[in-house]
RNA sequence: GCGGGUGUGGCGGAAUGGUAGACGCCGGGGACUUAAAAUCCCCUGAUCCUAUAGAUCGUGCGAGUUCGAGUCUCGCCACCCGCACCA
């Protein structure tokens, strides 16, 4: 036996190079085996590769090669997420083309991922900046444009006057541009938009179906579109005008005592237009901030507009407000105030000394029991609600609205909160939109899709980062096109498109990707839906949906055979790393900073932290997911060249859930790299020479490889690695055997998806464990099963007495209940604690324990 | 406010209602070595103790169901995440 190391410097990029030439894990489509699709979210490309993707990519990898080795045929593909913000930022910032930051980025990206040895079938590689990609996501969109799904309306967006750009709501900071600073203004511009509202109920329905995706996503998916069905009607107006109103609760109808529309209805602007006061509150409602703070603390205000609704069964006039808590983009921009069972409309009431009728109760006895100072919204029986009392809630909704509709003054309805996608972007490095403006006398031939024999409209490469705006929009020659229809004088579409439109198809294209169109149906429907999608939780909603969303639509467009593109879904934990910080006074004495360092710029040391450079402490922060910002990141290019790809592989399997947040350790990256080394020695100790049966250790070997496929396919990786742990022990004390080297075999075979260059160099090292074969481990099967040998012949028996464990004893599996009773009452240890009380009753579970009752 | 999740040693975490703390990390002790690194072995929830043994307590808190509860039921608490004036 040779003391040697293993040395992934020199291993790693020696088998990743063979899977290369070999071609190993290229997917093919027209292979006999059953298919199956693993999936992760493809990166940005916003510089490096950090630990977040080496996580994510490793639970992806494990999974893939492992139905590899289960016969599967795997389309395991990866690209790149390559348009965006930040490359345009970039641009500005640093005086570089979006386009070369972009590319540049990739080339690093890829690097370090070849890096880390994933199974990944690079021919398939795209960025969806490649003209190519977007040039078909062009069609793809024209297509939808034809089946009736784009359409284009003004609509109100957040200008930056300074940056002369659209900003996205989570760019806008306290109302100011998150970049430039400048007070952020509202404008009405034409924007495109994708019917989403169309699929809203498939949408919604389709969630059912996803019985493996988590709970969390599906609930917040559901939230997300939230559907309510209820009544729309309308108020006939003192002044003549009709004011529909949308609520959930007919049945309340009696409890209305004003009606409130917000401070962008047309009703409240054409109050303001004769009566100043009125315009004032309207402005005042639109400075009223959106955080959820305010929200929280913001008290409910209204005007009286002097103007009365009739009510619709009483005939009773209820006062009309402006109220800053109304919004004009749900429902009908208006409501009817019903205070008693509303806590919104209590708390107006209540300032307003406004009347809060009850007309739900408890019980009928209740009618007029008061209110404890909230609105009560809960189920219930009507009172003083005419002939609706004494009816439950659901049937008096039922009612009302049967009335309405009866007396056609209303109807029922079912109201989303979804909204239509807006997928225009003020940008230039994004799909461009491909739609021309007629620009000819008399509106010309309008909106020109254009003609796909065009695609790709490709973006031009000569544009400057250095004026604010969009530099589409102001590129010399770019826009200026003719018409396809007329011939004449024609602009481009200078808006581009939403980058989730990028990733809400790029699956299909990873599958299948030809020349002449987006994708092959027949090929797609061989690979898909993905088998295994995996990604973070931040993507539960917008891409998720959107993804779900183009999948039905392109079916809707005759395109796809397939509605839902994700069967099971899992969202990964972060990986975490407490902060170190320090304020500093650069700013002088009274304007502390925050400055963060690195883990690397810091030594380490029971409680407290010191910089390294100066040997003044630092404060420790809480163990929060690594961020640039706060600067608690690791680099896996330093981790490979210490450790090797197959400990931090190791390490970001171990330990936690996969769910749960893994917190780094410098402690934990150790243990994983002396791991590696603590197989290597075991595989180097076979004996191949070696005979003879150890019946408890072949046990062990084929309890752990069930196990571990068990825990693979749960995606529960912690518990497959202490399953390795645990056989790796057992062979490590095991005399030399057979069965012991059948054991090292076993350990090599099911590391292998986790360890993939140390199980190749140990395979191709040890020709007993190869078996004749000259392939890769890569290549090789699933060990197989015994079942047989998973069953134990002798069980630990634990004997309770007072509940609590008293003694255990060893016993044939499958003895019978009075022999372990007997047994049981036999252990001194039980009988000491009996101390000759009488047993009342034995309790037998077979195979597990005895527990004595006195 | 609404919805969801989590809570177990010093730490990450295991446990079909049936031996709580598997496995890993940290820590302690020992072996090997001139020494160190590497490696190997042992110990490692708390308390008590007449200490190779034994007892009691122990899974956020309080009740309950059960022969038996980390696990099931009810009521609380804390933290985390998502949504949020959605009528």
């Amino acid at each position: 036996m040779t003391d040697t190391r293993f040395d992934p410097s020199q291993s790693d990029g020696h088998w990743q190079l063979a899977w290369d030439k070999a071609g190993t894990f290229n997917a093919d489509s027209n292979s006999p085996k059953p298919k199956s699709y693993v999936l992760e979210m493809f990166p940005y490309p916003s510089g490096r590769i950090h630990m977040g993707h080496v996580r994510n990519y490793a639970m992806g990898d494990v999974l893939a090669r492992y139905k590899r080795m289960r016969g599967f045929e795997v389309l395991h593909p990866m690209g790149w997420d390559a348009f965006g913000m930040p490359a345009e930022n970039a641009a500005m910032e640093k005086n570089v083309h979006p386009g070369g930051w972009t590319r540049q980025n990739i080339e690093t990206m890829k690097a370090q991922l070849k890096r880390i040895g994933f199974a990944l079938d690079w021919n398939r590689e795209f960025a969806t900046c490649d003209p190519e990609y977007y040039g078909h996501e062009q069609a793809l969109f024209l297509d939808m444009y034809e089946a009736g799904l784009v359409y284009r309306r003004s609509s109100e967006v957040n200008w930056d006057p300074v940056d002369m750009t659209v900003l996205a709501n989570e760019q806008v900071i306290d109302g100011k541009g998150w970049r430039s600073g400048a007070e952020v203004e509202k404008r009405k511009l034409d924007q495109w938009f994708l019917k989403i509202t169309q699929f809203a109920d498939d949408l919604l329905e389709g969630l059912g179906s996803l019985d493996d995706w988590p709970e969390k996503v599906r609930l917040m998916q559901e939230n997300w579109i939230g559907k309510s069905t209820g009544l729309e009607f309308s108020f006939d107006l003192s002044n003549g005008d009709k004011l529909p109103v949308y609520t959930t609760r007919p049945d309340t109808i009696f409890g209305s005592s004003f009606c409130a529309i917000a401070a962008d209805h047309p009703l409240a602007q054409s109050v303001a237009a004769s009566d100043p006061t009125a315009l004032e509150f309207i402005e005042e409602c639109k400075r009223g901030g959106t955080t959820a703070a305010e929200l929280e603390t913001a008290e409910k205000l209204g005007f009286d507009t002097g103007i009365t609704a009739q009510h619709p069964f009483s005939g009773e006039a209820l006062p009309v407000f402006i109220a800053n808590f109304v919004l004009m983009d749900y429902g009908t921009g208006a409501v009817m105030g019903v205070p008693g069972h509303d806590q919104r409309d209590f708390e107006f009431a209540t300032k307003y000394g406004l009347p809060i009728a009850r007309v739900v109760a408890s019980d009928v006895a209740d009618a007029d029991k008061p209110f404890a100072g909230e609105a009560e919204a809960g189920d219930g029986l009507l009172v003083n609600s005419d002939f609706l009392d004494g009816k439950s809630v659901a049937d008096a909704k039922a009612d009302v609205i049967a009335r309405a509709e009866a007396g056609k003054w209303g109807q029922g309805t079912t109201v989303w909160r979804l909204r239509d996608w807006g997928i225009s972007r003020q940008r230039y490095w994004g799909t461009p939109i491909p739609f021309i403006h007629c620009a000819q006398e008399g509106g010309g031939c309008g909106v020109v899709p254009v003609p796909k024999d065009q695609l790709p409209v490709t973006l031009p490469d000569d544009v400057d980062f250095q004026t604010p705006g969009n530099p589409l929009e102001r590129h010399p020659t770019w826009k200026h096109v003719n018409c396809p229809k007329c011939g004449g004088t024609a602009e481009r579409e200078t808006d581009t498109l939403d980058t989730f439109t990028n990733s809400s198809w790029y699956f299909l294209r990873f599958a299948s990707q030809p020349d002449d169109r987006p994708f092959d149906p027949e090929e797609v429907a061989k690979w898909l839906p993905v088998e295994q999608y995996i990604g973070g939780v931040e993507h539960a909603i917008l891409h998720l949906l959107y993804a779900r969303f183009w999948t039905r639509a392109l079916q809707h467009c005759g395109l796809l055979t397939l509605a839902e593109p994700f069967a099971s879904l899992f969202t990964q934990g972060m990986v975490t790393h407490e902060t170190y910080s320090r304020d500093v006074y650069d700013d002088g004495p009274d304007h502390p900073r925050t400055r963060f360092f690195t883990p690397a710029e810091v030594d380490r040391g029971g409680e407290s932290a010191s910089l390294k450079s100066d040997g003044a402490p630092v404060d420790i922060g809480r163990v929060i997911k690594m961020s640039k910002s706060k600067k608690n990141v690791v680099d896996p290019d330093n981790i490979i060249d210490t450790y090797g790809a197959d400990a931090a592989r190791w390490f970001m399997l171990s330990d936690s859930p996969p769910e749960r947040d893994l917190p780094w350790s410098e402690a934990g990256i150790e243990g994983c790299g002396r791991f590696v080394q603590r197989l290597w020695r075991l595989f180097e100790s076979a004996d191949a020479a070696a005979r003879g049966e150890d019946k408890t250790l072949d046990r062990k070997s084929h309890q752990t490889i069930a196990a571990v496929a068990d825990d693979i396919e749960a995606l529960s990786f912690n518990k497959a690695v202490a399953r390795i742990y645990e056989l790796t022990g057992a062979a490590e004390k095991a005399a030399p055997s057979a069965s012991r080297n059948f054991a090292i075999r076993t350990i090599l075979l099911l590391v292998s998806p986790m360890m993939p260059h140390l199980a190749e160099e140990a395979w191709h090292k040890a020709d007993w464990a190869r078996a004749g074969s000259d392939g890769l481990i890569a290549d090789a099967a699933w060990p197989e099963l015994d079942e047989a040998l998973l069953v134990e012949d002798e069980v630990t028996i634990a004997i309770q007495h007072k509940g609590k464990l008293r003694d255990t004893i060893t016993a044939p599996k499958g003895a019978a209940k009075e022999d372990l009773e007997a047994l049981a009452l036999a252990s001194e240890k039980v009988q000491r604690s009996l101390d000759g009380a009488e047993v009342r009753k034995v309790i037998v579970v077979p195979d597990r324990l005895v527990n004595i009752v006195t």
